[in-house]
DNA sequence: AACTATTTATAAGA
DNA sequence: TTCTTATAAATAGTT
């Protein structure tokens, strides 16, 4: 717009590229205005010239508040960048940039935990409203499925157990027809000697009591075997 | 630009305000662009629409490193340095101290968002849940306490507005009562008078044409007042 | 999503 | 820088 097309391409007079700059800066500053007041948008920008000297726009004139907006709306965040920090870099300034970025952080999280809500507008609330809602959401399919997935295991386990214990009762009661048999094998046996020791010394025989598979007396049973609770009951980290 | 003047105020109709939004949102973003690329100037262009979607341009799509910059450049306007710190303190430790923090934050703030939830147990789902829970209590409780106040304070005005209405609706009765008598008044004059002169003149009276209060062929209507120009447009100078 | 009458933005010139 | 002006661009209202 002006008298010649133009190319997108870098202004390569420095003067010239200074005017559009200027030109241009207020043009878009006002656009944003525009856009902001039309159509009830929120509207954050930030532009450096080639000097590096500072000019922005923002909604209502909170622009931290914009940017912390947006920090969680998209907070794709890599890293905050640990760049490895030139050793010559201002540490001063590294080390301001870590302090506000904790800052930023410890006030979505004050937000997040329902403090600190006077400084937010209706609509900010709004928005974290709807922010906590699906994650409300998320976390508690979440923990459904680890329930679900628990309970899964268990019943899954506890048919395997089942199987095991018809397996075991089998071949307990296997063994206590052998017993049995040799028991009655035995007393004969006994019977038999206890006859020949009468003959010999004249002393009646006594009963013997049965098997005894309790452990009454004994240590106290197990609770059921650590790989049938949930890890998440147990409550041990990791 | 179209086919009608602009307002500077919010577009009420919802469909027109989003197709608004629409056409000037991609104009406000290739604007951004062309000064950038133009000028060689950095820019951060963040913008939510009302219902809180995002979006966004930057120079070289680095916004994190724009918000950074400028982050630091208004830290430093603000001379906010931290010289308090222990000169002779481990920078290092600090340094890693602060970094596990954000570490922290940023893990939080993930979970307050639904997301990264793999890595807890139940009992911290539960917990989150709660947290949550609890939070979007406040909130939407904060949000309601704020509409109705607001909507309190229109009741106020709107009865301020009514009593007002009332007064100044007497005053006009009076006024126009008080002209209707005086032109009564008048038009006797009146007859009296053309009496007179037919009796002396023998001619008869003519209408006057009424008052041209537009201004067709004058100069042209002013544009709006500066006023409506908000503060940050007229800022080029520090 | 296109169209187009207008308004705006702005490049170049002063 | 600032103003002016011719012209390119953006876009409001319409289809």
């Amino acid at each position: 717009m002006g008298r010649g097309r133009v190319q997108l391409k870098r202004i390569e007079n420095k003067i010239n590229r200074q005017v559009t700059f200027s030109k241009r800066r207020s043009g878009l500053l006002k656009k944003a205005h525009e856009i902001s007041v039309l159509c009830d948008a929120e509207v954050a920008l930030i532009v450096f010239n080639t000097k590096g000297k500072l000019f922005e726009y923002s909604t209502d004139s909170c622009m931290e508040r914009i940017l912390e907006r947006y920090e969680r709306c998209s907070y794709s965040e890599r890293q905050l960048v640990g760049n490895d920090l030139e050793p010559n870099g201002d540490w001063n300034l590294e080390h301001a940039k870590l302090k506000a970025r904790v800052d930023v952080l410890q006030r979505n999280q004050r937000n997040f935990m329902g403090e600190d809500l006077d400084s937010l507008r209706v609509k900010e609330l709004q928005h974290l409203e709807q922010q906590l809602d699906s994650s409300l959401k998320q976390i508690r399919s979440r923990k459904n499925q680890i329930m679900y997935e628990s309970i899964s295991e268990l019943h899954k386990k506890g048919k395997a157990l089942q199987v095991e214990n018809n397996l075991l009762a089998k071949k307990v009661k296997e063994k206590e027809k052998e017993l049995a048999e040799k028991e009655q094998h035995q007393q004969q046996q006994n019977h038999d000697m206890e006859l020949q020791s009468l003959q010999s010394l004249n002393i009646g025989s006594c009963s013997q009591e049965g098997f005894n598979g309790g452990n009454i007396g004994g240590t106290p049973s197990q609770r059921p075997a650590n790989t049938l609770i949930p890890s998440w009951m147990l409550n041990t980290k990791n």
